[in-house]
DNA sequence: ACACTGCCCTGCGAGC
DNA sequence: TGCTCGCAGGGCAGTG
């Protein structure tokens, strides 16, 4: 599931891959669905020979602007994938588009489970999406009040609020599991019954989180690649996700693990050190 | 406005 | 051994 980390590790291959490329010709392969457009017309005639000018990130979404103003955005979704390939090389699985880049390289988008999207955005598009996420968490101006100000009026569990995207982005069920564990913090705990110091924490542990796992190239549990078709380093260091299988311990109490779900997804955490918080009551 | 559920999709592992 | 079934989850539509 890429997540930030992931994410950014597939920007930052990329990068010099795309930076200042034409596109010279579009495939559509598998799924032609994976390409799409609120722009008029055949979503292909909007990226031949248009130019990649960067390659961005907010959130989970990759974004890259061309030289028309418009902008192709990239969500991998679960099993969506990037590659940088030689210009003919043989199909790799799922493949659903290909740009052929001057460069004599294709850029390949592929997908097993048809979740992932490639669409071309106008700007003001870009700037609906940009509004609506929520700040990133690397960003040394996403402070613990603006936080603490965001979770005010929100009932839901603590989880639910890391995992929206509108709240904050780029976290997914990987990482928001790990910083809740990181915090001592118990996943139903309600968002707006955490004290700015508790938020602090948070937020804290999230950027030491991703910084981490961004230095190990992303976590690949089942399917993440990078661009290279090379797995991420990090699931060794998970803490709590994905551990109860193998009858996982805390590393910090050695009680068992335990899973449930909330928000609709898979939780892992420690009955023991991860609590609500004593106050209880909405700050 | 907010909270919550179900849907999309398919490989894989559990269970019989 | 071979089959079926349910799980995995990011984002969004629909409901209350």
């Amino acid at each position: 599931m890429p997540e930030l980390p992931e994410v950014e590790t597939v920007r930052r291959m990329l990068e010099p891959h795309v930076r200042e490329q034409t596109i010279t010709a579009v495939t559509l392969r598998e799924f032609a669905g994976v390409l799409e457009t609120t722009l008029p017309g055949e979503p292909r005639s909007w990226l031949r020979g248009r130019t990649i000018t960067a390659a961005q990130r907010r959130g989970k979404y990759l974004l890259f602007p061309l030289d028309d103003g418009h902008t192709m955005v990239v969500h991998l979704r679960m099993t969506g994938r990037l590659l940088v390939v030689a210009q003919d090389a043989a199909p790799v699985r799922f493949e659903h588009l290909r740009l052929h880049l001057g460069s004599h390289e294709e850029l390949r988008f592929a997908d097993q489970r048809k979740f992932g999207r490639v669409s071309i955005f106008n700007a003001e598009e870009i700037a609906r999406l940009d509004a609506r996420l929520g700040p990133e968490p690397l960003d040394p101006a996403t402070s613990a009040t603006m936080m603490h100000a965001r979770l005010a009026r929100h009932t839901a569990s603590i989880k639910a609020m890391l995992l929206d995207q509108t709240v904050i982005a780029g976290l997914g069920n990987i990482y928001v599991d790990e910083v809740l564990w990181a915090t001592c913090i118990h996943p139903l705990t309600p968002a707006n019954t955490l004290s700015v110091s508790l938020i602090d924490g948070l937020l804290d542990a999230a950027r030491k989180i991703l910084a981490s796992a961004l230095a190990n190239q992303g976590t690949t549990f089942s399917s993440f690649e990078n661009p290279y078709g090379e797995t991420g380093n990090n699931a060794a260091f998970l803490k709590v996700y994905g551990r109860t299988k193998s009858g996982g311990m805390c590393e910090r109490c050695g009680t068992p693990l335990v899973r449930t779900v909330v928000a609709g997804r898979g939780t892992t955490f420690c009955p023991q050190c991860q609590v609500m918080p004593a106050s209880g009551h909405p700050t």
